[in-house]
DNA sequence: ATGTCGTTGCTCCAACGA
């Protein structure tokens, strides 16, 4: 089984290059994040005619999360329990679902802005949320994994240049600790391997010449329990996808599975 | 040189978020 977590960045801006890559790739579960689109106004149909089932959870112009499966797709969860919202509204940037033999959350966490902004404190609140939120299911039995955009770098090693990012959201011990929180709570970071290069950067931005220059990070992350883990047959990051014009700013990670 | 992109709205450019 082949599962995949993507930023999208616009389903709407994205869907040609969606839709070409789920055929291309052969993905048979995929976590979207920045669906940026209401929820009535999801593609739904051309991803059915591509044999894929979604749960979407999206407002519009900002965040919107899915699951996408070819799989099958059981108890839908949308939103997490506990989330703290921001500046008085709750957002969709989470939702769980059962596809197949594995259950998976599609996480797009907050970004924080700037350390110390109200952001900030609502991504270290989201965090935590978030953790209490799996901690169930980390101790299960049943393969599990929480896939999306993390907004978090694990460590020095991946940032292209950590000298860059001092003072910066992304790097900080407070975010980290929050990443070592799940880990402790069971999940594992399913590393996956680059393509091209050393490290496997998931995000370029787009300012700057960034991908040309490999100056990327890697934040869209896997963590998954042990039955998880240890079916991971391969991981990659798909930097091709990254390339070329109307491509999203994040690369698809893709999980090859023994389930 | 913020070498960009995507969205929204009292739109055809500006403001905002990333």
């Amino acid at each position: 089984m082949r599962i995949a977590t993507w930023n999208v960045n616009s389903i709407t801006a994205r869907l040609p290059r969606l839709l070409a890559w789920l055929e291309s790739s052969g993905t048979d579960v995929l976590c979207l994040q920045e669906a940026k689109v209401a929820e009535d106004q999801f593609p739904i149909e051309p991803l059915r005619e591509l044999g894929y089932e979604a749960a979407v959870h999206a407002t519009g112009r900002w965040n919107g999360v899915a699951v996408l499966s070819r799989v099958g797709i059981e108890d839908v969860v949308k939103g997490l329990p506990g989330d703290p919202g921001y500046d008085g509204a709750v957002e969709p940037r989470a939702l769980s679902a059962t596809c197949g033999p594995v259950r998976v959350w599609s996480v797009y966490v907050p970004n924080g802005r700037e350390v110390g902004h109200p952001h900030y404190v609502y991504k270290l609140e989201w965090f935590e949320a978030l953790r209490a939120a799996v901690a169930g299911d980390a101790q299960g039995s049943r393969p599990f994994a929480v896939l999306g955009d993390y907004n978090v770098a694990p460590t020095d090693d991946d940032v292209f240049d950590a000298s860059a990012f001092e003072g910066s959201t992304h790097v900080t011990p407070a975010e980290r600790a929050a990443l070592t929180a799940l880990r402790e709570a069971g999940l594992a970071d399913v590393v996956p391997r680059p393509l091209k290069y050393d490290q496997p950067f998931t995000y370029w931005d787009y300012r700057q010449l960034a991908f040309p220059k490999n100056r990327g990070m890697r934040i869209d992350l896997v963590y998954g329990n042990a039955p998880f883990a240890q079916a991971v047959k391969d991981a990659y990051v798909d930097r091709e996808e990254r390339k070329g014009k109307g491509a999203s700013d994040h690369a698809p990670v893709v999980v090859d599975l023994d389930v």
